[in-house]
DNA sequence: CCTGGAGTTGTCCTA
DNA sequence: TTAGGACAACTCCAG
């Protein structure tokens, strides 16, 4: 076995089992792990508030399962890495790929730069199921569409890979001396109260995550189908953040969660389940195709939408006080646990884009800032997705109306109230609709409109009709 | 090149 | 109360 160490640069893939740069590395020689915060090459893409705070403690998580051999820096990654490698003698790098635009174009400086200087690099796919350049149509071209993307460019491949075999102990290389301490980053805020309601919410850590994916396959796969789109059941993974951060990878999830559908004759549930997994895959293919996708409109026959100019609707809309209790009730889940359910997503971005009429790409940013599992990929498609100018979008005319679908998947306000407290006690009739209450009924439930719980800010039929009008006018360019 | 079928997630009106 | 059709027209995809 070389004595020269193998540097393993972790970057999404918080993670030690099922990691192919680090098995790989653990088989051939000595390891020194690595982590970069790199906010130098990230440009308007560097990391959100509350996904720093999730960085943070999946870092000390991973030290922990490292032993504490983990090394963290922070500041450009290629000068970080030469620097090592002029001080340690190292014979190779293996990281896992990262797709983000600003990750690829930085990768391959360094795979160039380090190659010139004979250093063995090697890439490997630790998060996708299928990689975005292996699915073409047949005219090799890419997939617009999700249905035909998935169901043949994916499902009629070879299955994605089972994870690897549980990981052979790691011989360490000597630590390096100007490592820093996770604390040094100062990836948690010091002023902020919302990052300890955060860490209450999650257990950030490789384990806390295959927790997760147990207790979900326990409780929640069975009628996930249907019971996905109720925000008060237990029928979502909450995986989310864990895949983003790669303290799980796909492929664990995948099989894991096929075994055990298949087993349990939940065929149904389970192909839902895998189709999630799908769109996770079809928004990294997007991004990978066209690398503008997070700031420039999918169909460019938006470029000239009308987006109206409104601060206060949107500071209002941040803090969950437009006055719709189903829309206010997911901005304040958001703000609290850095996540909010998938259902709620859509009703929150539909109000921001068609209620509003504001720009996909404001949703898109505060969504980048608030989530745990804020991810390049995943959040670009949903906001183009709800904007109307995505990829595959929904016809113009589908405005989410806050009332239905309140009523509808929220039907005794258990989660209205869980997150808009002020409205505990008002009758499951008025819950989503407050300001149609009479006047006994909110006396009765101790609220006083504009004063307890806003009024709304904005005349939902009126709104629509704006909305409409609106999108009636985009013309496919010339 | 032509053709036919299909496209995540809705709402509203009418019968 | 409820189920079904309209809401546009277009692009995508595969044969």
């Amino acid at each position: 076995m070389s004595q020269k160490p193998i540097i393993v640069w972790f970057r999404q893939d918080l993670r030690i089992q099922d990691n192919p740069a680090l098995a790989e590395a653990a088989n051939k020689g000595t390891v020194l792990p690595i982590y970069i915060l790199d906010d130098v090459n990230s440009g308007e893409w560097k990391m959100g508030g509350a996904s720093r705070v999730w960085l943070h403690h999946a870092l000390a998580d991973l030290d922990k399962s490292l032993d504490g051999n983990l090394q963290i820096f922070s500041g450009d990654a290629e000068k970080i890495i030469t620097k090592l490698i002029s001080e340690k003698d190292v014979q190779a790098v293996y990281w896992n790929r990262c797709y983000e635009p600003w990750r690829i174009n930085r990768d391959k400086e360094i795979k160039s730069a380090l190659t010139d200087k004979d250093i063995d690099v090697e890439s490997f796919n630790g998060s996708l199921l299928w990689e975005p350049w292996n699915v073409r149509k047949g005219d090799g071209t890419m997939y617009k569409v999700f249905t035909p993307y998935y169901k043949r460019g994916c499902l009629e491949k070879p299955d994605p890979r089972e994870p690897l075999g549980k990981l052979k102990s790691i011989s360490y290389a000597d630590t390096v001396t100007d490592s820093e301490k996770i604390n040094k980053l100062g990836l948690l805020p010091k002023t902020l109260d919302w990052h300890d309601s955060i860490e209450d919410f999650w257990t950030i850590s490789e384990a806390g995550a295959h927790e997760k994916l147990d207790i979900f396959l326990e409780n929640g796969l069975n009628d996930y189908k249907e019971g996905r789109n109720f925000p008060s059941q237990k029928n979502t993974s909450c995986l989310s953040p864990y895949l983003h951060f790669g303290q799980i990878s796909p492929n664990q999830i995948w099989h894991k969660s096929r075994a055990y559908g298949l087993s349990e004759g939940m065929e149904n549930d389970l192909a839902t389940f895998c189709s999630e997994l799908g769109w996770r895959e079809f928004s990294y293919s997007l991004l990978y195709n066209f690398p503008e996708f997070p700031r420039k409109n999918w169909q460019a026959k938006f470029d000239n939408f009308p987006w109206e100019t409104n601060p206060e609707g949107l500071k209002a809309w941040q803090k969950g006080r437009t006055g719709y209790p189903i829309v206010d009730a997911g901005m304040r889940e958001l703000w609290h646990t850095g996540y909010m359910h998938n259902r709620v997503r859509m009703i929150v971005g539909s109000f921001l884009v068609k209620n509003l009429m504001l720009n996909w790409q404001l949703g898109e940013e505060w969504f980048w800032d608030c989530l745990v599992d804020a991810d390049l990929a995943s959040n670009s498609a949903s906001w183009q997705w709800i904007g109307g100018c995505g990829a595959d979008a929904a016809p113009y005319f589908r405005i989410f109306n806050p009332i239905t679908q309140g009523q509808k998947f929220d039907k005794h306000g258990t989660y209205i109230k869980k997150w808009v407290p002020e409205l505990k006690d008002m009758p499951d009739k008025y819950l989503s609709n407050p300001w149609e209450a009479p006047d006994d009924v909110l006396e009765n439930a101790n609220v006083k409109l504009g004063k307890d719980y806003p009024k709304p800010i904005v005349n939902l039929k009126a709104s629509r009709e704006r909305a409409l009008a609106a999108f009636k006018t985009l013309k496919a360019p010339e």
